[in-house]
DNA sequence: ATATATAATTAAAACGATTTAGCTATATGT
DNA sequence: ACATATAGCTAAATCGTTTTAATTATATAT
């Protein structure tokens, strides 16, 4: 009720008798530079701790322009790979002084579109963004803007846009690699119906891997909804199972492997006695199965510190056009959904 | 590069050739008010949406207090129960046109302090706080601010602060009542040391049932630690199945659950012969486990809406001190692991 | 004809910080 | 002694909005 308005630079100005310029150069470590007194300026240090002033960010952001805000568009905070990735982002933002704001565009162009206008009209002073199907246009016309982005999980090779990646083709390829090491020929992947490097990227790396191998004739890939997944998992495995004759999957996202692992669990078929399975990004679900669970490893910690570090070097030095490239090495889990074939 | 700055509300009025006052006035909607002519009104709107006109926010809310902007400080956005709450949020913000802030506090007072503070200064409308052990005094004080908050998940009985949560002592009174009728009488229960209602209260549940059932010399509850919890719950679970002969436990958090069935598997102990389970919250690990677990289901997308239904009419009306209780029922969902015992 | 009401609009202050240009007093150079 | 340099500080503009009080012009009442 009593709501105790916070003290100005003017208050501070006041209670010593001097000018808030004064006041003002001084708190921003300018006082030598309009060579204010020693004297004075150790004056004003101590009285603005006492009166335990704070500067209004609203304020300084409408003259200079800068609001130590991070805006942050994942496609959803709620899916366990974003959350996590969030997680390190608030981290490394409140590391260098910055807040997060986020918004979930659920894959959608619109969507995307609505919360980056949001963010940007909020102030904030970058983003970091995972770009949709479709996004492109949208992207380059906001870097040629000059507004400082990075992308996040998926990019644009196109655009002069820096990034922060796993590096996918590599995932898929190391999960297929080691599926024909162990002796299985019969290899299908499934992935999601996007035309963002990330999933293209997995699918070719698995091509690749088969070509190679010799299995190109055994190449099977099954895409599904983006939106509404689950049906189309559900449809895809009953094929690879009852009419490929698939002895292994490479699942292309956690989302997609627990799909999978369900719509096993319904057809009663047993894992890795009747199909090995490789997963995408681990948890609590593929190590608690009967089965634990061989998955791909996304470094995230590296992806999101890296996305932070460089946003936060854009907006500090205007390296508006500078095009970083971060692509992170995935590792291979093993455990015990992709035994040695007898 | 380019850098083409926002059209301003002077842009406009220039446009047209009047006062920024009255392009204000009328784009807020009070032409009437300041009996602004209607046709003057209608060239202002027209000629605004032309050039394509939005306020700046930050000018908007140094002068009137307003951001909307929503401070969120939940304990840790990666635990798959707040992320899922922060996607509710988040969705509700929008429809509400609010976006949302975060930080995570890690169930540590300073943090959340410091957290508040950060989100403060950003000029945030509100709050949303998932509270944390001996925060009491803290959001005591913010509410004396004036500040608008509302705490989520769990709450200070004494405070005059409103909230939004689930009925704990009903979530396992739930789960205990189950065991009891299926016949289980050595049930034990393990839970956070921690002294906020929503532990407290899911003690309470679980012991009261327990006295009711003439069982209260079977009580037995295992406290362990907030902040490292697997160690502890390795030490209990083990005590319990060893020493207690405990036929049934009730886990009162999710990530308790998982630990739990990670020690549980690790001792070869199998569920629900060797002991049964109830679990809290649910999700894939729950339903895709050899044994799928009964759980508590908390209705977290009502918890979360009205939070911030709450917030929101604090802020619009000023309701600072009206204290709103929303306590949302929780639902048993029974699977495999508390089977009829025989 | 004079006072008063009403309609339509605007000037200017305010929010709280930063920064540029300028002011005053003392010190230095010649 | 006089111009100039320098040290130390301040006035005022600025960012983009909202709002209060004021202004002008016209209409109505007495």
């Amino acid at each position: 009720m009593a709501k105790e308005k916070k003290v100005s630079l003017k208050d501070v100005a006041n209670a010593i008798g001097v000018s808030t310029a004064l006041v003002s150069i001084v708190l921003n470590g300018k006082a030598k530079q309009y060579r204010i007194g020693d004297d004075m300026a150790e004056k004003v240090l101590k009285v603005s701790k006492e009166m335990n002033y704070s500067p209004n960010l609203i304020a300084r952001n409408l003259r200079g322009g800068k609001t130590q805000l991070i805006g942050l568009v994942v496609t959803d905070i709620s899916n366990p790979f974003f959350s996590s990735v969030s997680r390190v982002i608030e981290n490394k933002a409140i590391e260098l002084n910055y807040t997060v704001i986020f918004g979930s565009s659920d894959e959608n162009l619109n969507n995307t579109k609505n919360l980056i206008e949001v963010l940007l009209n909020k102030g904030v002073d970058g983003l970091i963004i995972v770009p949709c199907d479709g996004s492109e246009k949208l992207i380059e016309k906001l870097q040629e803007r000059g507004v400082p982005i990075v992308l996040l999980d998926r990019y644009f090779p196109n655009l002069n846009v820096s990034f922060s990646s796993l590096d996918n083709f590599k995932a898929t390829e190391l999960a297929t690699q080691h599926l024909i090491d162990q002796g299985y020929t019969r290899i299908s992947l499934i992935a999601y119906k996007s035309e963002m490097n990330n999933v293209t990227d997995r699918i070719l790396g698995y091509e690749d891997s088969m070509k190679k191998a010799g299995l190109g004739a055994n190449i099977n890939i099954k895409r599904v909804s983006l939106i509404n997944p689950k049906p189309d998992v559900n449809k895809a495995i009953e094929s690879l199972i009852n009419k490929s004759k698939t002895e292994a999957i490479v699942f292309t996202t956690n989302t997609l492997s627990i799909h999978g692992l369900y719509c096993l669990q319904d057809m009663q078929v047993t894992i890795p006695n009747d199909v090995a399975i490789v997963g995408f990004d681990g948890g609590d679900v593929f190590d608690l199965f009967y089965s634990p669970i061989t998955y791909i490893e996304q470094p995230y910690v590296q992806i999101a510190e890296e996305a932070v570090t460089i946003l936060v070097n854009k907006i500090k030095n205007g390296e508006q056009n500078k095009k970083s490239m971060v692509i992170i090495e995935p590792k291979l889990i093993v455990k015990n959904s992709s035994p040695k074939k007898d």
